[in-house]
DNA sequence: GTTTTCGTTATTG
DNA sequence: CAATAACGAAAAC
């Protein structure tokens, strides 16, 4: 269980550090299949190449080429290698309300009842706000049960961010709290902090079927993924893989429910909600700490 | 190999 | 009820 060591905080969102790190995992991302080289990039990004190594390697824990090492389907497809049998279904027993470790962060969970869910969010108070994180703007969203949505934007549309959470449970009542929502925030993106003595808790808000997708995702090891097909048959719905992508998709607490370990049978990258460059990074980053 | 076609199923309008 | 989707397998090029 490798611990990250500490998550450099210093490339924040909208600094041109940032953007710069952006820029190339989304090259990266579009022609990988070309393996650009380092000066390649760095041309392309009118940066000299030994600086763009420094800044990129401080984000991400790997040179540049190494991390698009990381992102060949190749490499994808050793995620999805399962060395033993389980993964999925040895891995430490979940139930409807308990503890489970995931990616080294330990989470209890609790699904809101039909009831709950039914109403939209009525009654329900969540408080909100936006936080630097290494994968963008981070907005946190928690209830006094426990952390409920966790979604990313680039600087500029944390307003539609915003906008695509509050639209999932219109009759709650919102509440802009960034001091409220910072120790969550702290908690997910300190991976040095991460520890099983005080799991974070988390409230999973949807229909019946989305919630043991979501449990499932919670069992995949930091490092690894699975298969679409893999969840439906976790969840002992064999032929539904189509719905699981549905469902993996409607995730609200994006990250802390790993929905980015979840590829296509080949190993592609099939979509994020987030963008898949966002989706790309995140296993790049969890490629290079694992 | 790659593209198209069709089966499946939980949601949404 | 029809349309849709972050899939997948099989058929067809």
């Amino acid at each position: 269980m490798n611990m990250i060591a500490k998550l450099d905080t210093d490339i924040t969102p909208g600094g041109p550090d940032y953007d710069t790190v952006r820029r190339v995992i989304e090259l990266i991302s579009e022609e990988y299949r070309d393996q650009p080289s380092l000066e390649a990039i760095a041309a392309r990004l009118n940066q000299s190449p030994t600086q763009l190594q420094k800044t990129f390697t401080r984000w991400a824990g790997l040179s540049p080429k190494a991390f698009l090492q990381a992102v060949t389907l190749d490499h994808a497809k050793r995620l999805l290698r399962k060395e033993e049998m389980p993964l999925l279904e040895t891995s430490i027993e979940v139930g409807l309300s308990g503890p489970s470790r995931l990616h080294d962060l330990f989470v209890t969970h609790e699904a809101m009842s039909p009831g709950e869910w039914k109403a939209k969010g009525g009654g329900l108070t969540i408080r909100y706000g936006f936080h630097n994180c290494p994968f963008g703007a981070a907005l946190v969203m928690v209830t006094d049960r426990g952390l409920a949505g966790l979604a990313f934007s680039d600087s500029g549309d944390e307003k539609a961010c915003l906008e695509d959470m509050t639209c999932r449970w219109p009759n709650a009542e919102y509440i802009e709290d960034r001091q409220g929502t910072a120790p969550y925030a702290e908690r997910i993106f300190q991976p040095g902090r991460w520890t099983s003595d005080q799991p974070l808790r988390v409230v999973l808000i949807g229909t019946d079927f989305q919630v043991r997708v979501w449990q499932s995702l919670l069992k995949i090891p930091f490092g690894k993924a699975v298969t679409y097909s893999d969840i439906a048959r976790d969840i002992g719905r064999p032929t539904a893989m189509r719905a699981v992508g549905a469902a993996v998709g409607a995730n609200p607490i994006s990250f802390v429910v790993p929905c980015h370990r979840a590829l296509g049978k080949n190993g592609a990258l099939t979509g994020y909600h987030w963008g898949l460059t966002r989706k790309r990074a995140m296993l790049g980053w969890e490629s290079a700490h694992a």
